[in-house]
DNA sequence: GAGCACTGC
């Protein structure tokens, strides 16, 4: 590879200068072999491992240039799209070749944001089609909204942050390797596949054979073969419940008894003095002391409830519910009466709840319509230290509620780790100390770093089950393969042991079907020890009692969010000291217990960050962006984050709103905007659904709810290991030709058309779950549409109506094709793919111009859900990026006029009418994060952006 | 020609 060829110096890229950008929502995932396959030549492999793994990291890894890329597939793709540029040039466009000419114009083009007009003559790419009998010209802008000049600061956080505490320590450097069992034992059953397709086309039906009839599979290899989903609704939920209350304690002792001895009880009048004082109280409480459950009826027995309710946010659903059906118990009164919960689809109150349980989400909502949160006298928001996104933005927006209503009691319960940043966060706030009732955990590390993980957690399980006592092994892997990989590793190798004890192995991560999830809960038999193989599910969701010792590979898959690619990435990451210990935590539920940490002390000390960083400074933020502007935080920079977004992740969502029609030229909330935020779900989606019921006579909302709904779930196609082809051509039957969509759609539709029966989805290959779900959803939607008076329309057959309604959300999201099933963003020249598994793969007639829901990066990367567009379609419904040009010069300038002018029309009336109103919020007249200047130039020359109102002009295809 | 930690509205 010519390393040297490789234009390392460049410039940094960024949507906010007018580098190449990924619009919302992708999700990415990066390979581990990415970072194997490094070559040796040109630079040395630590700075290779430096400049992948940190954009924080804004050293000298290059020079003076900070690491403008922050994966090696970033740079890759950067290279590769310098190439595009180039290549680019050699096609028609003087204006694009003269700016091209010198690199400092180039550079120059961000100083010229003031004047979007000039952006627009310099900033544009002529995708012309090679062919000679598609005379259509697609040119593509480079627009920026006046408000987002690169000048304005909006956000105290202005360097990216690491996700790694230090990239270079050995656990960095293992998480980017990888574990090399897994991958030798990946490429081992590719072989053994590649030799029976060779040998036998039999082969496989035996395998077929085999696979169906698995389902009493023996517990020692669960894994190989795991049973079609038969019947997989509410298994699971039903083993939750049961598992509530199951210990001996809990059947001998009365609920009384149960509350009187928790530690919390002996705590209770120095707490609600505590509470009385102060408006503000921090509750340390550890696992087992009882915060959750009596907290609320404490504040209840004190009076608090005599002039509102009592609310107290979960991060999770099922806690929120289990804990409410908990409290209900010990009350004495009817689950939905006085005490009650809320979570989306469910909503379990009355107008006598006095105590409310709620997923965090749900009060943020609520927030939305009541902002001082009347209803509430006193709000608990538990294990905030998690730093769940919602749970971060309630309490910037509490803060500010406990400013304006003294009367409003806040309870924030935090494990030990953060409580000193809550304290200070509201103001030096008391912190209150409740002992947990937990048993001591004996710590043990490893001596040595331990290269691979897997192999390490292997030999360790071993280890514990011939060595020490009885008692279930609990260990904490990364992902599915891992988990798989272990799995079989750890029996296999027992095998190999003279006379083994016995062993049940089961594994456990949230995308496995829920019967077979269940299986962790069912006591093993006499003389048979359990280990659970498992992801971080078990680290907060769900507790398995009788657990005694842990293995902690000290790794989790984390996401991470890449403001500059604009995309999200998958990476296994070295977990927290907090993460360490809680894991640990886990092996002293029912007894004392052994942790074994894989890996030294010292590790843990110095290259463990003591928390993890919190979700809002790691992820998109489209969505809380939105939120935010239309709870009327006008200046972002205002709000009150306890640890605030980097200022690339703010800029690039607030470019993707704008993109969108979210936003105006001055960063505020348009009507488009406002009615997206009713819609719990990406704004790409929540657009989607605007436009499929305001368009008139090519209204397509029945048809949108649908998809929208069916890309709102896991995917909805079982694909098991074992029986590959038949699930695909199971699959395949469901596709429409030129759409991914369109085959969600369908496969909607038939499953009601037969009945939304269980049965029928694992004839068809498919979750039944995931499509259950899918129907909550749509009908929650319908429900919010119903409530706006936006009609619930279909097209009939007329299909084409609804790709064009795809084409007004997913424009951002533009491809052009380049060869046999690979294509280049419009926009960023980035060259994807489709994705084996899409409709539109391997299909004789390959479609021009393509939309797509999401970029998932692996081995490549790929486009997934892909539906065909028109490019006069791209032109009409996203102005800002597009327009389109026929026929040679002459007619091609006409129409490209034609289309500028009638969007910068629109919005001057636009933006006149605004004027008119006084700001759209009616407020004060204050911009978010706009400077003087800009504000001046966004009113004398308004972009053309009309993409939000242009109807879809229909039937334009050739 | 293929790989998905965990939440949430």
């Amino acid at each position: 590879m010519a390393e040297t060829a490789r234009p390392w110096k460049r410039r940094r890229l960024s949507p906010a200068n007018g580098g190449p950008r990924v619009t919302t929502p992708v999700h990415v995932r990066v390979p581990k072999e990415e970072f194997d396959a490094e070559p040796d030549g040109g630079l040395d492999a630590t700075a290779l491992d430096r400049a992948w793994y940190d954009a924080g990291e804004s050293g000298a890894v290059f020079g003076d240039d900070a690491p403008f890329a922050d994966t090696w597939a970033d740079r890759e793709r950067e290279n590769a799209l310098h190439q595009k540029k180039m290549a680019v040039r050699q096609t028609v466009n003087p204006k694009f070749l003269q700016r091209q000419k010198d690199n400092d114009a180039w550079e120059s083009n961000r100083m010229l944001a003031s004047s979007v007009a000039q952006t627009r003559d310099q900033g544009y790419v002529d995708f012309s089609a090679d062919n000679d009998d598609i005379r259509l010209h697609l040119l593509v802008h480079d627009l920026k909204p006046p408000f987002l000049d690169g000048k304005t600061i909006f956000t105290k956080q202005l360097e990216p942050i690491s996700a790694v505490r230090d990239p270079q320590s050995d656990m960095a450097v293992f998480a980017r390797k990888g574990s090399k069992v897994v991958k030798e034992r990946r490429q081992q059953k590719e072989r053994q596949k590649q030799a029976q397709e060779a040998t036998a086309v039999t082969g496989t039906a035996l395998g077929n054979v085999l696979g169906v009839k698995d389902e009493d599979t023996d517990s020692a290899a669960p894994t190989n073969g795991a049973p079609l989903v038969k019947n997989a609704s509410s298994k699971f939920a039903d083993s939750l419940k049961k598992d509530t209350g199951q210990s001996n304690f809990s059947r001998t002792k009365s609920l009384r008894e149960q509350r009187e001895y928790l530690p919390a009880f002996a705590v209770r009048e120095e707490l609600l003095r505590v509470i009385r004082d102060n408006q503000v109280t921090i509750v340390v409480g550890q696992t087992g002391s009882g915060k959750t459950t009596q907290l609320t009826q404490f504040l209840y027995e004190d009076g608090y409830a005599k002039n509102g309710m009592i609310g107290c946010t979960q991060p999770r659903r099922v806690a929120a519910m289990s804990v409410a059906k908990r409290v209900s118990e010990e009350m004495e009164v009817k689950l939905g009466s006085t005490v009650g919960y809320a979570i989306r689809f469910e909503d379990c109150t009355s107008k006598e709840t006095a105590i409310k349980y709620m997923t965090d989400g749900v009060l943020l909502r609520e927030s939305l319509t009541n902002s001082d949160l009347d209803q509430y006298t006193c709000i608990i928001m538990d294990e905030a230290h998690e730093r769940a996104l919602n749970t971060d933005v309630l309490m910037g927006l509490i803060k500010k509620v406990l400013a304006r209503r003294r009367d409003l009691k806040l309870i924030v319960t935090s494990a030990t780790m953060n409580a000193e940043r809550f304290s200070r966060f509201y103001g030096g706030a008391p912190e209150f100390f409740i002992p947990g009732r937990t048993f001591p955990v004996d710590i043990q590390y490893s001596r040595s770093p331990n290269e691979d993980y897997v192999d390490s957690a292997v030999r360790q399980v071993l280890a514990i089950h011939v060595s020490q006592p009885v008692g279930d092994i609990l260990v904490f892997m990364t992902g599915q393969e891992d988990i798989e990989c272990t799995c079989e590793l750890v029996a296999e190798r027992l095998a190999q042991l003279n006379d083994p004890p016995k062993l049940s192995i089961l594994p456990i991560y949230s995308q496995m079907p829920a019967d077979l999830q269940a299986k962790i809960f069912d006591r093993a038999d006499p003389g048979v020890r359990k280990v659970i193989v498992a992801t971080n599910i078990a680290e907060t969701s769900l507790t398995v009692d009788g657990i005694m010792y842990v293995v902690d590979c000290g790794f989790s898959k984390l996401k991470v969010y890449n403001p500059r690619m604009g995309m999200d990435t998958l990476q296994i990451t070295p977990i927290s000291q907090a993460n360490a210990s809680q894991r640990a935590g886990r092996a002293g539920r029912t007894g004392p217990g052994k942790a074994f940490h894989l890996y030294t002390e010292r590790a843990f000390r110095d290259e463990l960050y003591i928390a993890q960083i919190p979700e809002i400074q790691r992820t998109n933020l489209a969505n809380t962006v939105l939120l935010l502007k239309s709870l009327g935080v006008r200046d972002l920079l205002d709000f009150d984050f306890m640890d605030p977004p980097p200022q690339e992740t703010i800029t690039t969502s607030l470019f993707d709103l704008w993109a969108l029609g979210a936003l105006t030229n001055l960063g505020e909330l348009t009507d488009l905007g406002r009615k997206m935020t009713s819609f719990p779900m990406d704004p790409p989606l929540a657009k989607l659904v605007i436009m499929s019921s305001s368009s008139g006579t090519s209204a397509c909302s029945e048809e949108i709810l649908t998809i929208v709904s069916m890309l709102s779930v896991p995917s909805v196609f079982y694909r098991p290991k074992e029986r590959l082809e038949e699930s695909d051509a199971a699959r395949e039957k469901f596709f429409v030709h030129d759409s991914d969509h369109l085959t969600l759609l369908t496969v909607y539709q038939q499953w009601v058309a037969n009945g939304m029966r269980d049965g029928w989805c694992t004839k068809h290959f498919l979750h039944p779950k995931a499509l259950h779900r899918a129907r909550e959803i749509r009908q929650q939607i319908a429900d919010i549409m119903k409530s706006l008076s936006m009609p619930l329309v279909s097209c009939g057959y007329d299909l084409d109506i609804v790709r064009q309604c795809i084409c007004s959300g997913f424009y951002p999201q533009a491809a052009r094709r380049k060869g046999l099933g690979e294509y280049i963003n419009l926009r960023t020249s980035v060259s994807v793919q489709l994705h084996p598994t899409s409709a539109l793969f391997n299909s004789g007639d390959p479609p021009d111009y393509v939309v797509y829901h999401e970029l998932i990066l692996t081995s490549k990367e790929y486009m997934s859900c892909v539906t065909a567009v028109d490019a006069h379609w791209l032109a009409d419904l996203g102005g800002v990026f597009y327009s389109v040009r026929e026929n040679g010069y002459g007619a091609a300038g006409r129409r490209e006029v034609e289309y500028s002018k009638k969007a910068e029309l629109e919005e001057a009336i636009r933006i006149d009418r605004e004027r008119a109103k006084g700001g759209e919020g009616g407020g004060d007249g204050v911009h978010v994060g706009v400077s003087k200047k800009a504000v001046g130039n966004g009113f004398k020359k308004p972009v053309g952006r009309g993409s939000a109102v242009v109807k879809p002009t229909i039937g334009r295809r050739r």
